[in-house]
DNA sequence: TGTTAATTGTTATAATATAACATTGTGTAA
DNA sequence: TTACACAATGTTATATTATAACAATTAACA
């Protein structure tokens, strides 16, 4: 069988409303706002979040247990991500910065472990939250 | 009030535990493992862990729900953690590396936020995996 | 010693995620 | 076309992780 190109229907609806509220969202949440669409178990959900995290449509937030759409055309496969988190409003936000990714990537470390995908999150207050 | 410099009671026990098994451990195994020593409820373990990743003692690893002894005197706020996972047996190692702390604790991201904490974990396949 | 904050104990419950199993759909090739 | 394999679905139940709420106790300190 060929790679899918196409999502299934469930994986569809999640997909579409997670793009829609542009921000991280958990997945009961998720389930609450896509029961009119015939999704009515939590599997559902997370059968889709499974599926669309693992062709990187969308990326899991490890420190929030939400997920988030991606912005960032360089990560499809979900291998290589970064976020910065504002501790007082919890916007979230995917960091595109082909240096910082290049140099990640190339990070060996001194136990000669071979690495293949890293997660990096970022934690402070953003512009907004730091004026106040 | 002093910054307090001697762990209460629950606290000490659960460090002690964590520091014993010297690997990724989680709540509830913690909570079975002290009841022997009179922590009877989660609240029990959670709060003692709450504290002890505030103090730097010891680490989540938020990938896993799992917590961690910190091996790293670099890092006793907790503030600046790597770690590095495998995705086969889930041995997992906290990264310390000078170059690689500096070069993300000066990050400076897009939108101009102030970080003032991080984590990075990454994923691969140890050496002892690697071979098999 | 009185005051305050930290810690503890306890019960209940919330929030997050997976197991198990039966069924249906979809692409591939004989 | 039909048979096969695999992906996806539907469904119920349950496992796992984490916090709310409140009362009681302990520790630090002015
Ligand atoms: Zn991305
Ligand atoms: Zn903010
Ligand atoms: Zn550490
Ligand atoms: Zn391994």
């Amino acid at each position: 069988m060929l790679k899918q190109e196409t999502l299934s229907k469930n994986q569809q609806i999640v997909l579409d409303y997670i793009e829609k509220v542009n921000e991280p969202i958990k997945a009961y949440s998720i389930l609450h706002n896509v029961q009119k669409k015939g999704i009515k178990a939590p599997l559902q959900v997370y059968r889709a979040l499974d599926k669309l995290v693992e062709i990187g449509k969308i990326h899991k937030i490890e420190s929030r247990n939400a997920f988030v759409a991606c912005k960032n055309s360089n990560c499809q496969i979900s291998k290589a991500t970064a976020f910065s988190i504002c501790e007082n409003c919890e916007e979230v936000s995917e960091i595109s910065d082909s240096k910082l990714s290049k140099y990640l990537k190339n990070f060996q470390d001194k136990a000669g472990m071979k690495f293949n995908k890293y997660n990096l999150e970022f934690f402070g207050l953003c512009k907004k939250c730091s004026i106040k």
